[in-house]
DNA sequence: GTCTATACTACGATAGAC
DNA sequence: GTCTATCGTAGTATAGAC
């Protein structure tokens, strides 16, 4: 019985245990910064020695590599966990919902953000692999303004990119205002991440088919 | 003659040594990463030893909020100077090009955008002078939209704080998107700082008084 | 004001025993 | 897979001669 494969366990406990660096990395990340992320620190943390993480991991820019693939992939599962909860029928609502969430995840979790949407470390260049969770996204963001435009809340002849990029900009603006300026602040009620539904508003308004229309103001 | 003030050479000469030393600091950063600052490189590309720095700086956190310090001065050197250039009877012009100024040093001045916009050196937190620099020019920047109130080109009634922000936010995510994803891009014809205008276009419209005038829409 | 010398700590990474 | 031992490097900072 105990021998039944026995590689899988070992696969599995390999599997698990990279998993925990991934989680003590980002507490160090967490606490001492991104660039602050040591190999020490963290096989400090998981009672080992440094040169027991080159089992796992090729060095510490391959640590790095697979924080930054992980985070974008947590993000992406968040973004698709909050779509698979809406209704199917409200454009409008998911594409609200999902600004929403991305902003929230980035804010919640500011050690993964540092590391996915600046560029704290002098040497370190992600990988195309690490990269694919945030090309999808992308990919996905753009077909969402698509979908409004199909759906006829955004104006037909709708530069896409254009319009894409303008909002890929205002969502990022907010993340990096709140983080640097406000770190310790919640998403909700946070001093930037307030003016996040607000500037969806004018990104809609600026796009929009009809006369603009915002909530709270009258018809 | 030559035994005239010679406490004022040598205080002027100080001066000049402690702006050389910034300089050859920034140029690092760039090439480094804000992170990638070491006393060392700097001392060898001024062909001094390390511990000669420390007559001139307390340390390296001492340097870093120097640097912090001068980059807001410089940016708020550069928002002045266009605004003399300005005719001053044309507040939205001068809002605009204000704006402009703005994105436009920050694009061309990345490694201190970095130290100044993001928070990437673990232990440092600017001091209370050096951050003072950065609060004139938010002062001057919420006095601006006060005066587009006042003109009439934005609502009566618009909540400047919170404008504010929203514009803040807007300039912000422009900064950040073009440094940290096309960092060698120049300001004219980069991906993101191309939609700074229609941006601004946008951030007008929703607090503008009259219906919204897009420049190359028909009135 | 600059130097040499040095203390002290820390880092990433590798070799090889177990 | 984990360890000890170690290499090689780099860093900040201080003491004290000149």
């Amino acid at each position: 019985m105990s021998a039944v494969a026995p590689a899988d366990r070992r696969h599995r406990r390999r599997l698990e245990t990279i998993e925990q660096v991934l989680d003590v990395a980002v507490e160090v990340m967490a606490e001492q910064g991104v660039a602050g992320l040591t190999l020490g620190e963290v096989a400090r943390r998981m009672g080992i020695r440094p040169p027991s993480l080159y089992v796992y991991f090729d060095g510490k820019h391959a640590l790095y590599d697979a924080l930054f693939e992980r985070g974008w992939r947590l993000l992406l599962e968040t973004v698709h966990r909050a779509q698979s909860r809406m209704a199917r029928d409200d454009p409008l609502a998911e594409f609200r919902d999902g600004m929403d969430q991305f902003v929230r995840w980035a804010v919640d979790n500011p050690a993964y953000s540092a590391l996915m949407f600046w560029r704290p470390v002098p040497g370190f260049t992600p990988s195309e692999r690490a990269y694919a969770p945030a090309t999808a996204l992308a990919a996905e963001g753009r077909a969402e303004v698509v979908r409004l435009r199909d759906a006829g809340i955004l104006r037909p002849d709708v530069d896409v990119d254009r319009a894409f990029t303008a909002q890929v900009t205002l969502v990022s603006g907010v993340i990096s205002q709140q983080l640097s300026n406000a770190p310790h602040e919640p998403f909700d009620g946070g001093t930037w991440t307030a003016v996040l539904p607000e500037l969806l508003d004018m990104w809609l308004a600026h796009h929009c088919s009809s006369a603009p229309s915002r909530p709270g103001e009258s018809s």
